[in-house]
DNA sequence: GATGAATGAGCTTTCATTCAT
DNA sequence: AATGAATGAAAGCTCATTCAT
């Protein structure tokens, strides 16, 4: 349906852009569906005509703004692990980040966590949205195959199921943090967490 | 003038079940905004009318949803755990008996994933959901406590901490299978989930 | 589309009579389209399919209060006045017999005074209540046609332009019973309406 | 997806205006509920969803028309008096005003005798119309009382019940004009009226 | 005599979108 | 670059009415 990502020559650069930040905090918290063109139009201090200056539909906006986010989570995920550092080091520096990004931009975490279930809903916006996506689980990937490799890993376990359970406990945090916002708690949770990595958490009766 | 009211043959009585079946089926999938009347009726066999038989609005139609599944999710948790088993144990009991309901029941866990982010979105059933809710954290809460009591647990971790790695664990789970329904890729990522439980996935090198 | 009245035969006499009572203060306080079967059947403790069995349509229901209201308003009126008595003092009398009626039954003079709105709204009213409507006018022409045989009118004015002046008076009471329900108010208009009536309201200057 | 969004030909600016003058039409004459969004969009040769482009609910173009009547109405009995002159000059002058607009503007009069039942109807036209009604009777009540000081009227009357007074013959006359559209015995009815209040109806026997 | 289940029509309102200016 | 006026479609909901039981 068109061009994805940001319009290149947008001469009101600064509309444009309010509107980005608007919609990407308005598709997290209200979802697709309940985000309407009006309402954004009004927090952006704009008519609903003028969004379809900058974009051809509102489907096109959401797709904008899925790649403006999945940039920042990819660059925020990259800049927090070091190819050459241990898995369990790169997980906890990961986890950090992530919840680090979660308080500063809302928005963007939660806007992630709800890509799947309005792709599942909004057919276009799957369509729009898939060929760009995946980019995350690569990342992942690649990480969880260098640490087999150097053996960092019970060997029962294949790459792909470590990256999913990756993918199950930043997707579980990243739900956790935006259905309670509490930051004494979560940081403690965290805590609890990284024992669970390194296996300090339960301590299994000998006799069992 | 002639033509209205009831048609000769309607079936009756166990229409406001069906009712039920496929608004939780349709509110898991499609999402409470994205399930109109006229669909759900029409799955049914009725007028988007006799919904209003049965149901004062969509809100309570959700509500009444809301209860059934509650009540399903939590026995399903109750029948899994043993009150004086290890909670290692109990929590592998509980992830084996949930995958097992995401396979036969998926509208029920879909909907249970989907009900913090729709109550986020309609204030009407935050209003109406919030004093009935929260039954299965509770549940989790006293497993967690009881655990502790006994010397399970880390004692750095509270027991708050400890329910809330079970609920990212959890919803984490619940997600993945949601999102991607592969039962392969499932039970592997479930059989290195319960290895992470045991702290038997990371091999931390000791000149870390 | 119907015997106009009372269906002859209702067994449940009772509720049949409470179905007429309940109609009468809805349709009068809240306007024939506006009272719902629903609410109806409610306030009479039945179901709306119920109201069907005594009346075979809503128009009906209207019609049957209709022929009620209108028996009791002409019968007070015709108690009201004496055919030898003067036409002020008949006049003064009706106007405390519908004072007393508003009070005793605010809903028989509320419907009374919506009939003609209500009849020019729904062409159906118009054509049930027209046949059995004017009684009150009649009463009312005879009474003033004899007060000019007698002598007690000025003659430039018609027993028409006569009754047409009762009518405005006896509806503009009417109407401001309705709308201000202040018993202490009333009498005193009332007393002023009188005045009126034997020409001691206005001191007309001399020199006009 | 395509022939959607605004027709090639709009005639644009005075829309609001026809809008209404259509509603004052309807809602004088089939009343605020009858008086549906589809009827007044076709009358206006629109369509309904181009009603809200100008009034956010149906509820405001009443107040809307409210307020245009009222301003009218209060205009023209102002226009109609003059503050030095006699009371019963005054309100002859003012029957007769508004004994025109009644033929002039028909829904306005009838908008206007239509409103005190419509806010019992509607509690949100009452509670939209209440703050900017009691126009008319602070007009009336003025007059009266001027009257009263200059010694114009019987001792034994105050102004309220004179306003009141006022009010019952006046809506009774609006009321009349609007059921029988007859303008000879209209004239008639009023020539009767300006007799009544000269205390010139009524002769009554002295032995009586 | 009365109910429960159901209907078709219609209501107010909202939405994404269009297009001349 | 942006607006105002307008649209067709569809949503949630209500209503008078029907009919088997």
């Amino acid at each position: 349906m068109s061009k994805l990502g940001r319009p290149t020559n947008c001469a009101g650069v600064d509309t444009c852009q309010r509107l980005l930040i608007e919609a990407r905090r308005s598709f997290a918290t209200e979802g697709f569906a309940a985000t309407t063109n009006k309402r954004l139009a009004q927090s952006v201090g704009i008519t609903t005509a003028a969004i379809y200056h900058y974009f051809p539909s509102k489907i096109d906006v959401y797709v904008a703004v899925f790649s403006d986010v999945q940039d920042l989570v990819c660059k925020t995920i990259e800049a927090s692990i070091r190819p050459d550092a241990q898995i369990s080091e790169n997980i906890s520096n990961m986890v950090d980040s992530l919840a680090l990004l979660t308080v500063r931009e809302p928005a963007v975490v939660a806007f992630v966590m709800s890509v799947s279930s309005e792709a599942h809903r909004h057919p276009e916006i799957l369509k729009a949205v898939l060929p760009v996506s995946g980019r995350i689980g690569r990342i992942l990937l690649q990480m969880c195959e260098k640490a087999i490799e150097r053996g960092e890993v019970n060997s029962n376990v294949s790459a792909q199921s470590l990256e999913d359970m990756l993918t199950v406990i930043l997707a579980g945090l990243g739900r956790f943090n935006m259905v309670y916002r509490d930051a004494r708690r979560t940081s403690e949770l965290i805590k609890a967490m990284k024992l669970l990595l390194v296996g300090e958490v339960f301590r299994v009766s000998s006799n069992a």
